[in-house]
RNA sequence: GGGGUUGUAGCUCAGAUGGUUAGAGUGCCUCGUUGACAUCGAGGAGGUCACAGAUUCGAGUUCUGUCAGCCCCACCA
């Protein structure tokens, strides 16, 4: 045996247990290989930083999906990679590039793009250790990034295909644009938070100088650009003046007054001032009514051709209109108004719609194959309720801005020739243009929406747009785990594209989790500084014990909180495991590992065990197939610490330190075979424990993550199925807790022996206990033990089912308090018989509920009502002493 | 404005298809180092399952409403 140390100590040993796999390429498959197809294409954590609790939730969920469907002999293929993470990461190193004094226009382009490329290097390298730190079994071997070369030959075939079909196309819209960032953003970039905010009313006069018309606004500074002033067609109050002229205060621009439908009556004054080039509605409204768009903000927030306004920042400006417009008289009163203002959700900066030239995918005739794919069952969302989320969004989809003005990331495809004006768009570089065969040809500055690539990665990380073995093998994959708050940016785009470039949906389960927050429920981030390094808490608790936090302790979709108390909880179930096996090492040593028992030489506590296994093994299975890990994690728990440990441990002590060798070897078998089994159920949550305990195992050959997943068959005829041992075992462990409950009731020590005296209710207990009265010794130090039909007065007592106890402790029993500890019981068993039989009397429930409820209850009667008679025996005894 | 979600022991949370005398971890109290484990063992206290109705023989579990919290979506200036 080796030397197995005292305490669970995981630093000694997960970082060369995870380099054995790798090296024994145990984390590869390939597309030949036998086995039912299970694939997982990793969500590419982001080039960005270093992974983060939600990450490692996130791997843990999939290794554990992973691990679990090996095992089960699938062919199972875990995809890593990771996100080039455009806008993201181009902003973190333009901020490495601030510290250092210079931007990227000084640098230019291409040597900007080699720091991010360096940057990439960084912190991939960073990602792919610390998977490997949290045990990840992913094949590295095909270890993918949303910019190699790969995945940029089908964002080109995509691109270019879906602009020939024309679902893509080049528009001048208004869109959401981040003067910070200095780009598009497409609207799930941009976030809405309600502000407290103002509304100024103002005065627009008549330009013939018949009064004027009240318009409300939370932008003042907008009014540069306006161009009209709206009202609803059927407001009353406006009807005849629809159609007049209006004069701009400050800039003095002849406008006129129409009527829209859009504008509410009831809102402000009911009249709206119309700035087309600054504000979506007003864009919209004037198209409707052939407004001039006219343009007073800049890319960077700073206002342009306004005069003396000019170059000042939006909201400096803001407050100059405002006092000039006040000094005007055309301001009437400012009221407090809260309204939602949309943000930039990388940087957080105020969103400026403008008007630019944009390219669009096209998504009323994409969504629809995948709001179907959905309602049919073909994609499945666990949990259920994130369909409705998914279907609704798709429904009110609108069209997806994917050009950036970035540097980094999958530049658009399309070249602009100077000679004839025309664009060509094509899946290779363009030195000629096709129309005019010239050479002054230019490509389109804007890189692609880096959820562009991202929606391809199912199947660009599989080969395409090469038909691949791998595409053929492991399309659909089997199931995309990720968190709720992606569903919009990547999921409802994989199974667009996937239904458009393969006809098949990319995965027919999603696989939610919420996110991990911090201890007080709060969100973890960088600017609260109450994130948690999962590498630090793997240092000091294990891999393991984290793996098993993130599992336990919450529901599918929900939120959960973290804290160190729920590691160390998992990392106490790791030390109780690593000192269990280290029991059974100990006992093992120098033992016949070959020795396998007949079925006779199984006792009591054996066939228990066992069936208590075969019972978990259905569950954990059960629940892991319907994806409900942390319910898995919990019957393991169970099993191990309480029934294995707790139990069945103390009870094969007498055959291991006593004489019977073969007895011995049983309880050795037995103990090897169940906690063997118990590893490898365990497994997929806790890998590298599992491993090394396995591996010190005599029985057990190769790595763990390569063995078979346990089955009920497997156990064969060592499983005896018999009910009535499990109704033995109930008796004893009945009878155990009741001897250790006096005892610690009246100070004696649970361990310190002690006369125990039994009356069973009938034979077969008699039999029952008489025959295991040894465990009544191991577990409860009852000893010795007698069976009398007589009660021994001057007794302790308590009642189970089956059977009646006494300790006779001279000196020790304080009757008056016997009697009251007794009453106590009484009268809380004939409250529950009094309940159960008003139950049964009603013939409502008799006729109506199933017989073997109706059964069930009639039993729990009786055996409640022989359980009162006995314990009143027992009062009136104690009473006439 | 629409949608979702949560409200169960001091704290963090489990509790499919309605039927247990409602559970775990942690914390608290009492006791315990005879050879797996004090990162432990034995025992205990602690909950009218947010509130009000409805359906049902029966509801923590289904439905409706109320209150409270959280989240997502949304072009009323």
């Amino acid at each position: 045996m080796d030397n197995i140390s005292k305490t669970y100590e995981p630093q000694k040993f997960e970082r060369e247990i995870y380099e054995t796999w790798e090296r024994d390429k145990n984390f590869h498959t390939t597309a030949d290989r036998d086995g039912a197809p299970y694939c997982i294409v990793i969500p590419p954590p982001n080039v960005t930083g270093q992974l983060h609790m939600g990450h490692a939730l996130d791997e843990t969920l999939q290794d554990i999906l992973i691990r679990y469907h090996r095992m089960k002999g699938d062919n199972t293929l875990w995809m890593p990679g990771t996100d080039h993470a455009g806008i993201a990461t181009q902003a973190k190193v333009e901020e490495s590039l601030r510290k250092e004094g210079t931007n990227r226009y000084e640098l230019g382009r291409e040597k900007f793009l080699e720091r991010v490329w360096q940057w990439k290097e960084k912190f991939g390298n960073r990602i792919s250790y610390q998977l490997r730190t949290l045990g990840s079994s992913c094949d590295w071997e095909r270890e993918r990034f949303t910019m190699d070369a790969g995945c940029s030959a089908a964002v080109r075939k995509v691109f270019v295909t879906l602009y020939n079909e024309g679902l893509i196309y080049r528009g001048t819209r208004i869109t959401n644009w981040c003067p910070k960032c200095n780009t598009a953003l497409s609207d799930i970039e941009v976030e809405h938070e309600d502000e407290a905010g103002h509304l100024w009313h103002l005065r627009y006069p008549f330009a013939d100088g018949t009064g004027y018309v009240e318009v409300a606004t939370t932008r003042p500074e907008t009014m540069l650009g306006d161009t009209g002033v709206a009202v609803h067609p059927d407001d009353e109050r406006y009807k005849n003046l629809v159609g007049k002229t209006l004069i701009l205060p400050l800039v003095n621009r002849e406008i006129p007054l129409f009527a829209d439908s859009y504008v509410d009556k009831s809102f402000g004054t009911g009249a709206v001032k119309v700035t087309p080039a600054h504000d979506p509605n007003d864009y919209e409204m004037g198209l409707r009514h052939n407004l001039e768009q006219i343009k007073v903000i800049d890319n960077l927030g700073k206002m342009i051709d306004v005069g003396k306004y000019t170059g000042l920042d939006r909201y400096e400006c803001r407050k100059q209109i405002v006092a000039d417009l006040e000094a005007g008289g055309f301001l009437v009163k400012v009221e407090n108004h809260n309204h939602a203002v949309g943000h930039c959700s990388r940087c957080h900066t105020t969103v400026e719609p403008l008007v630019s030239e944009q390219w669009f995918v096209k998504m009323e005739t994409l969504a629809k194959p995948a709001i179907e794919a959905v309602k049919t069952g073909a994609i499945k969302f666990v949990p259920e309720r994130f369909t409705k989320i998914y279907i609704n969004w798709l429904e009110n989809i609108r069209d997806w801005c994917i050009s950036r003005q970035l540097w980094w990331g999958h530049q658009i495809p399309a070249w602009y020739c100077d000679d004839c004006g025309k664009m060509t768009v094509s899946e290779t570089d363009v030195d000629e243009c096709p129309h005019c065969h010239g050479k002054n040809l230019r490509r389109d500055e804007d890189v692609l929406d880096t959820w562009f690539s991202s929606a391809l990665w199912p199947f660009s990380t599989l080969g395409y747009p090469e038909e691949t073995a791998e595409l053929k093998k492991y399309y659909p994959t089997s199931v995309l785990v990720t968190g709720y708050d992606i569903i919009f940016f990547w999921v409802v785009r994989m199974v667009m594209m996937g239904l458009k470039f393969r006809g098949e949906v990319p995965f027919k389960h999603v696989f939610i989790h919420g996110l991990v927050r911090d201890e007080l429920g709060r969100k973890m981030t960088k600017s609260l500084g109450n994130g948690i390094d999962p590498v630090e808490i793997i240092d000091t608790y294990g891999a393991d014990s984290l793996r098993f936090t993130l599992v336990t302790g919450n529901t599918p979709g929900n939120d959960m909180r973290f804290f160190r108390a729920k590691v160390e909880a998992s990392r106490n179930f790791a030390n109780k495991i690593w000192n269990a096996s280290r029991f059974l090492l100990m006992n093992l040593d120098g033992f016949d590992a070959t020795f396998k028992p007949a079925r006779e030489d199984l006792e009591l506590a054996d066939k228990w065990i066992l069936q208590r296994l075969a019972y978990r093994i259905n569950a954990v299975t059960e629940n892991l197939d319907k994806f409900e890990l942390g319910e898995a994690a919990r019957q393991l728990y169970e099993f191990i610490w309480f029934e294995y440990c707790d139990y069945y441990i103390e009870l094969t002590k007498a055959r291991l330190y006593g004489d019977n060798q073969r007895a011995k070897a049983t309880a050795l078998f037995v103990l090897t075979t169940v906690l063997e089994a118990a590893l490898r159920l365990l497994h997929p949550f806790m890998p590298f424990l599992t491993e090394v305990i396995r591996q010190k195992l005599p029985s057990a050959t190769g790595s763990i993550m390569l063995a078979k997943f346990p089955t009920v068959e497997e156990l064969g005829d060592l499983l005896d199925k018999d009910k009535a041992i499990a109704d033995a075992a109930k008796l004893i462990l009945n009878v155990v807790k009741a001897v250790r409950n006096i005892k610690t009731e009246v100070g004696i020590d649970s361990r310190k022996k002690t006369r125990v005296v039994l009356k069973a209710s009938d034979a077969a207990n008699q039999k029952n206990l008489s025959d295991n009265a040894r465990y009544l010794t191991e577990l409860a130090a009852a000893d010795p033990i007698e069976f009398a039909d007589e009660k021994p007065a001057h007794a302790l007592s308590a009642v189970v089912d089956g059977a009646e106890i006494f300790l006779p402790l001279e000196g020790l029993i304080d009757t008056e308090k016997e009697i009251a500890r007794l009453t106590k019981e009484r009268d809380k068993l004939q409250k529950f018989i009094a309940s159960t039989s008003a139950k049964l009397s009603n013939e409502k429930f008799v006729g109506k509920a199933p017989a073997n409820v109706v059964q069930a209850e009639r039993e729990k009667l009786a055996a409640s009502e022989e359980k009162l008679t006995a314990l009143d025996g027992r009062i009136a005894q104690l009473k006439s002493l």
